[in-house]
RNA sequence: GGACCCGUAGUGUAGCGGUUAACACGUCUCCCUGUCACGGAGAAGAUCGAGGGUUCGAUUCCCUUCGGGUCCGCCA
């Protein structure tokens, strides 16, 4: 027999069916045994009666079991409003044990309990908290809101293109995981902090139109909500300025909204503008909620900062470093290499997206001016063999027919936590790291036996 | 790198210089034919994170250590 779902049951009275799951609740009343039988769609209830009630009984919350029964509908005060299914019941008819389950180090079966447990504890056993259907769902979204992206920017003739995990390490920047490679004693790739140089290079290969849901790898000490990886939706196109960007954004931000939570509103389109030195005057802060009822949990208030200082003072430093990063055009070319505008004052080509009081996009147009480039390069105070070595092959390329170009860069964590309704993004994260950036799940990281650190030249330094 | 907070049954908490270490949920046993956070009766379950110190006496105060968390630095 074909298997039927928890939530195509009200559907089908009368009929005989084969459930499979996990056994979410357990009650009895004498000869009566209740089961709350949970699958990927939601609960049913089954009943156990006669010769089943006894075997019935032995089963214990977590038991994964194959039933057997008539689908029954429940009259009148018979049925749970609470629960989608609650109009039938299944009356079981047969009873297979496919797994027993020891008694989970939490109540996954109360979400109220479960979302309390301590968070090393649910990251520990993260396969049972995924159960919830809660966790559930927010994986849910998160895939549709990945479908939504990936439809909208196809449309847009955009291409999904993969770049390299295994890359070279850039000093500018996070601090990034360094691999060591086998191959090269004494030499290492780095993981990328983000696809940045990668997607340049795409647009000087002609690809105009580039996206990509990427991983990115930053090894900073951990803050609040902050993870040693995350996900970026990263965009580039070519021929364009500011304005196409950020109506692109603005239009794959509505259609997102519309199409993967339909409770939601956007307060304001289009999406309000403000200007970096706007917001902070007004605000104090280039990313301020503007939700006009902060206490309603549907409100969405994106807004557009742009012009950005191009660079800031470095407090440690005392030299000027970029506020994105180098590659962003300045907002006036001309007057930058004329030496019209002041350095201090001069603003980028650079915009951030902010939604309900959180940065969730961040982009720019880029240089693509060799003598512009070279200049922002003197300001930084990088000398020319340093950008030789560190930036060549950007430069290199560039030399060889380089289309204006920019792109935008989302935290997807962040958006789709927004999206759920929760604070922290490890909530819509499957399998994410701890605090301090432990994997309690897998064990991670970890000693590698000597051979291992052998072969990739590697001797542990004694502390 | 710096500052601070927390470690008590499986889980979440209470407690406090002398207690039989408490409560809720969970677990186990028995009763229960309409429950759905079922209900009722009972039971088991705690080296009070570990080590040292102060004290007649420490889960309680102090130190060290281990574990967990928050914030600052950091995050082009």
């Amino acid at each position: 027999m074909k298997r039927t779902l928890a939530i195509e049951t009200p559907k089908l009275i009368g009929q005989e069916v084969k459930l499979q799951g996990w056994v979410h609740n357990h009650r009895r009343l004498g000869k009566m045994v209740f089961i709350d039988l949970r699958d990927r769609t939601g609960l049913i209830q089954v009943l156990f009666m006669d010769a089943l009630a006894e075997p019935a009984n032995q089963i214990r919350p977590e038991f994964v079991v194959e039933i057997t029964g008539t689908v029954v509908e429940r009259k009148g005060k018979g049925a749970n409003p609470n629960l989608p299914t609650g109009s039938v019941e299944i009356h079981a008819s047969a009873l297979t044990v496919l797994s027993t389950a020891e008694t989970p180090p939490f109540e996954i079966n109360n979400e109220e309990k479960a979302a309390a447990a301590g968070e090393e504890l649910r990251l520990e056993h993260r396969y049972l908290d995924l159960r919830r259907p809660t966790m559930r769902q927010r994986l849910v979204l998160r895939s549709n809101v990945n479908a939504s992206l990936r439809d909208f920017l196809r449309s847009q003739e955009f291409v999904e293109v993969e770049t390299p995990i295994l890359t070279k390490g850039t000093p500018e920047g996070a601090r990034e995981y360094i691999v060591p490679a086998r191959n090269f004693p004494g030499k290492f790739y780095v993981l990328p902090q983000s696809p940045q140089q990668f997607k340049q290079l795409l647009m000087v290969g002609g690809v105009e139109r580039y996206f990509q849901i990427a991983r990115c790898f930053r090894d900073e000490d951990q803050r609040g909500d902050r993870q040693p990886e995350f996900t970026q939706l990263d965009i580039e196109m070519s021929f364009v300025d500011e304005e196409d960007l950020l109506a692109l954004a603005e239009k794959m931000l509505t259609a997102l909204v519309k199409e993967v939570a339909p409770e939601k509103h956007i307060s304001q389109t289009p999406f309000l503008r403000l200007t970096y030195a706007e917001a902070i005057s007004k605000y104090k802060t280039d990313k301020p909620d503007l939700r006009k009822d902060k206490n309603d949990p549907n409100e969405l208030a994106f807004c557009f900062v742009t012009d950005f200082p191009l660079f800031e003072k470095s407090e440690t430093e005392k030299k000027l470093v970029a506020t994105h990063h180098l590659f962003t055009s300045p907002k006036d070319p001309e007057g930058f290499l004329s030496g019209a505008v002041q350095l201090e004052q001069a603003f980028g080509k650079q915009y951030d997206v902010a939604l309900n009081g959180f940065e969730i996009a961040g982009g720019s147009i880029r240089i693509h001016n060799p003598t512009l480039q070279q200049k922002v390069f003197d300001v930084l105070g990088i000398p020319k063999d340093e950008a030789d070595i560190r930036f060549g092959h950007m430069l290199k390329a560039f030399s060889f027919g380089v289309p204006p170009h920019g792109g935008i860069a989302f935290g997807l964590d962040r958006l789709v936590a927004i999206l759920a309704g929760v604070e922290n993004i490890r909530e819509v994260i499957a399998m994410p790291k701890t605090g301090d950036a432990r994997d309690p799940l897998m064990g991670a990281p970890s000693a590698l036996p000597q051979q291992q650190l052998d072969d990739a030249h590697i001797q542990i330094k004694k502390e």
